[in-house]
DNA sequence: AAGGAAGTTGACAAGATGGTCAACTTTCTT
DNA sequence: AAGAAAGTTGACCATCTTGTCAACTTCCTT
């Protein structure tokens, strides 16, 4: 993702990389502002429309430092889509056979959406990808994505099994609660007008994790006794 | 949206506007075909990130005449996002109070994922704008977007005091349904991913309305006997 | 301390892009 | 039929944008 500038692998003595202390800091911390920064324009613009002088500005460094760094504006955009793909499925843990579906789905929905809140610019910079088609997501990457679902769909499937839960399409629920979590940092916009806030504070996104919770797990229909 | 070049106003009669016929036609036909390409345009890349000669080639006109009728790709942006204006509420009419509300809600979901399948790019420009911070969305469309939703969480709030439905925050209910149905035509690329198939068809749109109507209905937890 | 590697930077070139325009054709009105 | 309005078009320009680079500074190793 940003190497020929320098061959950092020219090790002069032997096994241990001779120096390369504070040279990798450098490195390393410059390649970090350009990507923070890079994930924040390109979150808004996507690729085609962020500037590489946006990046740059926004990174503190001149554009031709960023070139250093990069050999490309689409080797940054692929720099980042890669990072964010790590933490794709992380709130997915929470989804394991041993766990009761109630809990386990309740604190699914709060780790999805706390991860959004946390990590907005990456999560809106993913949606923006995948909003234009998803050409810059490897096969690889999303041939986990499938497996990873595959398999917590097998989870819910093994609930419905053990009367834990109601037949169900597995996959078509997760998207149900892919869309819900991540809608209130997507299209924050949009939530703020609807729920009639300025912004979208903590006490909005305990609701927003509290209806999802309830909704799904005990319906809106009023059980007749 | 699309007037300078010509002062159509200029009745050389009275009343009646003198000529314009195929004049109009001409002026609408070529105005549409603008508009249809570029939501096509505008719903992959952005504003920003679009390009006027995309625009012009995908309408089928030099890139003169597109200039011809609008002044800036701005202008051209702004038009196609008055139109999707008009139809984002359209679903919302099966929210009534004089319906039930499971019939209203499967209606609704059912309305709602058929009209983003049919207004793919329509759909994705909406949510690309949206995503980008909303900035050209007036504030008319956005009070009225407010307006609109207060006015169906009245009709669940009563449903509610009917005791037909169970106590719930209308706002993020709506929130739950807006994202579940636009979903699978946002975000296409990874709802294959997830159901593993290559392409959407009914048979998906159809599952997928099930499953939302009958999660949000009845949850997903078994009820005890 | 010295030499080389790593990093910095502003200036620059090549091409893309938004937008203009004058000359031209078609269509309408009378 | 003829003049005027509407519409068409390719060539053109100013600006923006990506990416390069040579000269420079800083840092590391020995």
């Amino acid at each position: 993702m940003a190497e020929e500038p320098k061959t950092n692998n020219v090790t002069s003595g032997r096994g241990v990389p001779s120096h390369a202390v504070s040279d990798e800091r450098i490195r390393a911390r410059n390649v970090l502002k350009i990507l923070t920064a890079a994930v924040e324009v390109f979150s808004r613009k996507g690729l085609d429309g962020a500037r590489i002088v946006e990046i740059a500005k926004a990174s503190g460094l001149p554009k031709g430092n960023v070139y250093y760094y990069f050999s490309s504006k689409e080797e940054i955009y692929n720099a980042t889509i890669d990072r964010l793909i790590h933490s794709w499925d992380e709130a997915f843990r929470h989804i394991s056979a041993d766990r009761e579906p109630a809990e386990a789905i309740e604190a699914y929905v709060r780790a999805k959406l706390e991860h959004a809140r946390g990590n907005a610019a990456e999560t809106r910079l993913f949606a923006n990808e995948i909003l234009q088609g998803a050409e810059h997501l490897s096969l690889e990457a999303r041939e986990h994505m499938r497996r990873v679902t595959a398999e917590k769909a097998g989870v819910l499937d093994g609930w419905a099994e053990a009367r834990k839960i109601v037949r169900v399409d597995a996959r078509h629920l997760f998207i149900l609660l892919w869309s819900a979590t991540q809608f209130y940092v997507e299209f924050e916009a949009l939530a703020c007008d609807a729920l009639d806030v300025r912004q979208l504070r903590t006490a909005d996104y305990d609701l927003a994790a509290k209806t999802i919770t309830n909704t799904v797990l005990n319906g809106l229909l009023v059980r007749p006794e």
